[in-house]
RNA sequence: CGGGGUGUGGCGCAGUUGGUUAGCGUGCUGGUCUGGGGGACCAGAGGUCGCGAGUUCGAGUCUCGCCACUCCGACCA
């Protein structure tokens, strides 16, 4: 067993972190509350964005890409918008640096202070509808579908690998339309994009909702979102889609000429999901004894290792290997053959069972002997012994039960921590305990901020096609239509 | 911003009332035996003890100042 390594039990957080750190996914950088995001982890990231720069291109959005820098005068055109992220901005005052005239280093040179500060962005809706006022003017130059892969930056005061850092990676998808029912579309569009995603790609499933007013984007009409449940019992929001009505066209001035000749202002979207998905992944569906990845997004989604004593062993293993390995190749699986001499089987075993390759072949002197392989899969630990004949159909099956295996243990999971509460004591005391907590709520922000005040919980979403049911606020009695979903949030 | 804590080989740590050459685990290098779940043994390399001042015959250890990181709160995708 892993040495060094916190279960889930003694201490979830730290176990998050030691993940993290010994799957070798990332670590934190020299700079505060930014991380370096490592090879393998990396190599996730780019599945997680391959995936999904295909599911928009197949929905007609483009790539484009805006400035990291944001004039700070565009902030304050959008009251709501500031008011959100204000707190956390970083901000460039200057553009050199000169030496010190003791010696002691480089300082800034103050005679190069910017006539206007350059805020690094949090998110880009303003320079985006800046750009956009130029490019539309007619109802032909609508709709306007671009998406945008970017980092961004906000001055997070407590930060947490992938979870939550200063610096992020993300996609920002801004759209423009004609009509207010078109945008709405698209923002449903997109929520459907997003929990398809993570429920067939990353094998996480996830109630689709919209926010209160007190959670929404700043800046939106509406907050669409997808919201996962963690091994912890905390929510973590994955997603979210913006309906942003006109209110960066006004703020932006942005209009465009109908048919009939009428100056109207168009209507918005914006919408993202970040590197923080790694955490939701990586919280999902791993266990004490490491990382497990699902197969559709696993870099490495088979591994071959051979086991021998003598050179002439590993040769006529080796030779099996290759061949085996070149049939799931063909088949469009990721295989990596790992005879390294330099590290033992049990060393190696234990190191791809911690990064979360989904199925190990291990084949040594034995199974040359029976024409045999040793299977292992990350999700269950079970081993078994198969023919090497056909070998890549049966992989090929396993990996689909794999991804599916581990949709629906998320799923159950999920299903058992989902509760409906209609006491006040009774809610307190389920929330403290985690999960999702289905319970009626009066609709205002007032009550949201008492109930969060008592309990930390905050309402994660208003699910989407929520069954009506007539009932009583959970805190003031009020009466209510529908019931809500309460949890402690990352 | 408030309250704790920690800075010692790459990483994780120990270091007693101040006292010789600063240790341990792991990792690293070489070698021999090994190899179906993180192997054993042998031999090595690797240190401005966070920075700066002070007390002292003598400071990793005591005092003061500074810096960095980290945890807990408030804030947040």
């Amino acid at each position: 067993m892993a040495k060094d390594f916190s279960t889930r039990d003694e201490n979830y957080a730290q176990w998050y972190n030691d993940l993290v750190i010994k799957a070798d996914l990332a670590e934190n950088s020299a700079v505060r509350g930014c991380m370096v995001i490592k090879p393998y982890g990396y190599a996730i990231w780019e599945k997680i964005q391959a995936t999904l720069d295909k599911m928009f291109k197949d929905t007609g959005h483009s790539n484009a890409y805006f400035p990291l820098f944001i004039p700070k005068s565009f902030f304050s055109k959008e009251a709501a918008h500031v008011e959100g992220f204000a707190k956390e901005c970083a901000v460039v005052t200057h553009y050199r640096l000169k030496n010190a005239e003791d010696g002691s280093g480089v300082v800034v040179d103050d005679d190069a202070k910017l006539e206007e500060e350059l805020i690094i962005r949090p998110t880009s809706e303003t320079i985006i509808w800046d750009t956009y006022r130029n490019w539309i003017q007619s109802y032909r130059d609508l709709p306007l579908l671009i998406n945008q892969w970017a980092n961004v930056v906000r001055w997070e005061m407590r930060t947490r690998l992938f979870l939550r850092t200063a610096e992020f990676l993300w996609q920002e998808g801004h759209t423009a339309h004609a009509t207010k029912e078109e945008a709405e579309e698209e923002t449903q569009k997109i929520l459907d994009i997003y929990a398809d995603f993570a429920e067939k790609w990353m094998a996480m499933p996830v109630i689709k909702g919209v926010k209160s007013p007190a959670e929404r984007f700043a800046g939106a009409i509406d907050t669409y979102c997808i919201e996962a449940l963690m091994q912890d019992g905390k929510a973590l929001q994955a997603g979210t889609s913006h309906f942003l009505g006109q209110n960066f066209a006004k703020a932006f001035d942005v209009k465009y000429l109908t048919k009939e000749n009428k100056l109207e202002y168009v209507w918005a979207t914006s919408w993202g999901v970040s590197t923080r998905l790694m955490g939701a992944l990586i919280m999902a569906h791993s266990d004490d004894n490491g990382l497990v990845l699902p197969p559709k997004l696993a870099p490495i989604q088979v591994v071959i290792i051979p086991i021998y004593r003598k050179p002439e062993q590993l040769e006529a293993i080796s030779e099996k290997a290759v061949a085996i390995m070149n049939t799931l190749k063909a088949k469009g699986i990721s295989v990596k053959y790992d005879d390294r001499d330099t590290q033992k089987p049990g060393w190696k075993f234990n190191e791809y069972e911690f990064k979360g390759v989904p199925l190990r072949l291990a084949i040594g002197p034995r199974d040359m002997e029976n024409g045999t392989v040793e299977v292992a899969r990350r999700d269950t630990l079970e081993k078994e012994i198969y023919s090497m004949t056909d070998i890549e159909t049966k992989v090929e099956h396993l990996l689909e039960q794999i991804q599916e295996n581990l949709y629906q243990k998320a799923l159950s999971f999920r299903e058992d921590n989902s509760f409906r509460v209609d006491t006040w004591d009774e809610f307190k005391e389920r929330i403290e305990k985690g999960g999702f907590v289905y319970a009626h709520w009066d609709g205002t922000e007032e009550t949201e901020a008492k109930i969060k005040e008592a309990t930390k919980a905050t309402i994660r979403a208003i699910p989407l096609n929520n069954p009506l049911e007539n009932g009583k606020c959970i805190l003031s009695g009020n009466p209510s239509k529908q019931r809500v979903i309460f949890a402690k949030a990352y």
